[in-house]
RNA sequence: GGCCCCUUCGUCUAGUCUGGUCUAGGACACCAGGUUUUCAUCCUGGUAACACGGGUUCAAAUCCCGUAGGGGUCACCA
């Protein structure tokens, strides 16, 4: 007789600090640690925990609490206990699930902590020092192993673990340290896996010694059972270096500092700037706090924000907001943090959710930390973009540019009955939502905005070349649109010019690469009816007389 | 620096546990050609890696030892 063992519950958490907005690789934790509950949801009592560790009193935030549940959500990532679903809720007295509360800061309040203190303190496992609580380690313990479930069995020796602060002293609010309250808190609600960033592979002794101590001295020891530990590799930047919050910092920093090229006097030359930009938007920006920011002294992120904003760049994406921003789909972001440090076996790349949550298994995980590599999740991107039916593209960039883009969101081609047309036409050649925008912005330029420069090599070919052939083809152009209907006006152009290419015998490039440098500035739009039935005929023709005007100038010029 | 961990194309990775079928596969990027009125898409092809040095073995990307490089940690931050 061989006794059946029942499948056991798998319970994981994301358990994150809330001090800023939720970064892209605490998002593939939380990705991984959502995926393993979810794998095994058919066995009862397996669930997924969202659970804020604020045990640090002075960087923690309500706000950063919420953005991190917004941005989970986002994500299309759910729990099971923790704050409310609800973005609009307060997810500190609003919260779901029997274990709670789920904050550590309402759970020290409640003295869950201090009573596991009291039973180390009486038991000789722990001392009072200079305030503070601190464990016993070294030889008091011994030597400590555990086992990984990604980095496989770790040793330390006594000698190298020292005694650390279990409860801050009065400075730090008499609160539990992380390392304590993890531990209470993932043995309280079940925890069976816990799945971090391997930052923590060190500490892990720590909370092994913690558990095992607590084993002793309760007398429910199952319920100190040592869980599982799952250990993920860091995310790096291409440079090598963690990709982390601050670089949006240094990103600014630097640019700043290059746009003034790098003079002894910078900060001050920047915070002058700065400030005047601002005072002329009637904002005012605290010219203290930007210029210890520039000196490198703090790495706020608002301030950050308004230096890229001040200079016009975009900074590097690294919350899940950013990637929000710079207009990344989430299932996207969701399948290529999965596959920085896991894959499913085989030669599959894309996959969703619920793909996911069939093959997620944890000796899928490396060891490697992994580089992010923004020209794959773009490609990504764009593919996802490229398969959607026409309609949600539609409406996904009609989204997009409500939430971010005021001028197109004021713009008649948004407005008007145009918009469809234009996303049909753009949705093949678009990575990232923001990117048809900006290729496309003479579409709501005024006609008169349109600046035209013939140094560009392809410009000077298409227009001034063996004297100026692509400009005299344009003003052939300009009589023959004249008397066409303004309705489909653009599909009347193209005809023409397929007419007069084949009368003349030549290339019909030769007649619509000058239309698309009149109308855009550029030589690259979408195909040219859509694209000049989006202008209508009077700015089409409008462009073309300047254009003709500014190219004969340039030729005079030249001459 | 002490301790812990990691190392396959430029990048993400398959293959390593259970040595041979790996003249190392896929994806992104890149290059070339084709399709295309531009750009892009799409199609075809290509360049490109077992960090290094020893050992074990008939046989090593795969096992062992060492070296180098990288990461983490050593906070009353998490």
């Amino acid at each position: 007789m061989s006794a059946v063992t029942d499948p056991q519950p798998v319970v994981t958490r994301f358990a994150p600090s809330p001090t800023g907005a939720l970064h892209i690789g605490g998002a593939r934790t939380a990705l991984f640690a959502w995926a393993y509950a979810r794998k095994h949801r058919d066995i009862p009592g397996s669930k997924f925990i969202l659970r804020f560790e604020d045990t640090d009193q002075k960087r923690s935030s309500k706000a950063s609490a919420r953005g991190i549940v917004r941005d989970m959500k986002w994500l299309g990532l759910d729990w099971d206990e923790g704050p409310s679903l609800d973005e609009d809720a307060d997810p500190y007295t609003d919260q779901i699930g029997d274990a709670g509360p789920y904050t550590q800061s309402q759970r020290a309040e409640q003295g869950i902590y201090d009573q596991y203190i009291d039973l180390l303190l009486e038991a000789g496992e722990a001392y009072e020092d200079a305030g503070a609580v601190r464990l016993k380690m070294g030889e008091h313990r011994g030597d400590i192993a555990f086992d990984d479930a990604v980095f496989g069995h770790i040793e330390v020796k006594a000698a190298d673990l020292e005694d650390f602060v279990i409860r801050k002293s009065e400075d730090g609010g008499r609160l539990p340290t992380f390392h304590f309250a993890v531990v209470i808190d993932d043995a309280l609600m079940g925890v069976t896996h816990v799945i971090r960033g391997q930052e923590h592979l060190s500490n892990t002794t720590k909370h092994a010694a913690l558990y095992d101590a607590l084993a002793k001295l309760t007398d429910d020891p199952m319920a100190w059972a040592r869980p599982v530990w799952v250990h993920t590799p860091s995310i790096m930047n291409p440079g090598g270096s963690k990709m982390s919050k601050r670089d949006k910092a240094k990103a600014a920093r630097s640019a700043m500092k290059n746009s003034l090229n790098e003079a002894s006097d910078w900060v001050s030359a920047a915070v002058d700037q700065i400030s005047e930009s601002f005072s002329t938007r009637g904002d005012g920006i605290d010219s203290f706090e930007l210029g210890s920011f520039l000196e490198a002294k703090q790495d706020t992120a608002w301030i950050a924000q308004v230096i890229a904003d001040h200079l016009g760049l975009r900074l590097p994406e690294i919350d899940v907001d950013d990637f929000k921003n710079s207009g990344y789909l989430p299932e996207v972001c969701l399948n290529y943090i999965a596959l920085l440090g896991w894959n499913p076996g085989d030669d599959i790349e894309r996959f969703d959710l619920a793909f996911l949550t069939e093959k997620f298994l944890l000796d899928r995980i490396g060891k490697a930390n992994s580089t992010f590599d923004r020209d794959k999740l773009r490609s990504f991107n764009g593919d996802t973009i490229r398969a959607m039916p026409a309609d949600d593209f539609t409406c996904l960039l009609a989204d997009y540019v409500k939430a971010y883009r005021p001028d197109w969101h004021n713009a008649g081609i948004f407005n008007g009955g145009d918009w469809g047309a234009f996303c049909s036409a753009v949705q093949e050649r678009t990575e990232t939502l923001p990117m048809p925008l900006d290729a496309n912005a003479y579409l709501i330029a005024e006609d008169d905005a349109i600046d035209y420069d013939f140094s560009p090599k392809p410009i000077r070919k298409a227009m001034t070349n063996s004297n100026g052939a692509g400009v005299k083809l344009l003003e052939e152009l300009r009589a023959a649109f004249d008397g066409l209907p303004e309705a489909n006006f653009g599909h009347a152009a193209h005809e023409k010019i397929n007419e007069l290419a084949e009368t003349s015998g030549t290339n019909m490039g030769k007649y619509a690469q000058p239309v698309r440098i009149a109308v855009s500035g550029s030589t690259v739009t979408p195909p040219l009816d859509v694209t000049l039935d989006l202008l209508g005929k009077l700015a089409v023709l409008k462009r073309i007389g300047r254009c003709l005007a500014a190219a004969n100038k340039h030729m005079e010029a030249n001459a």
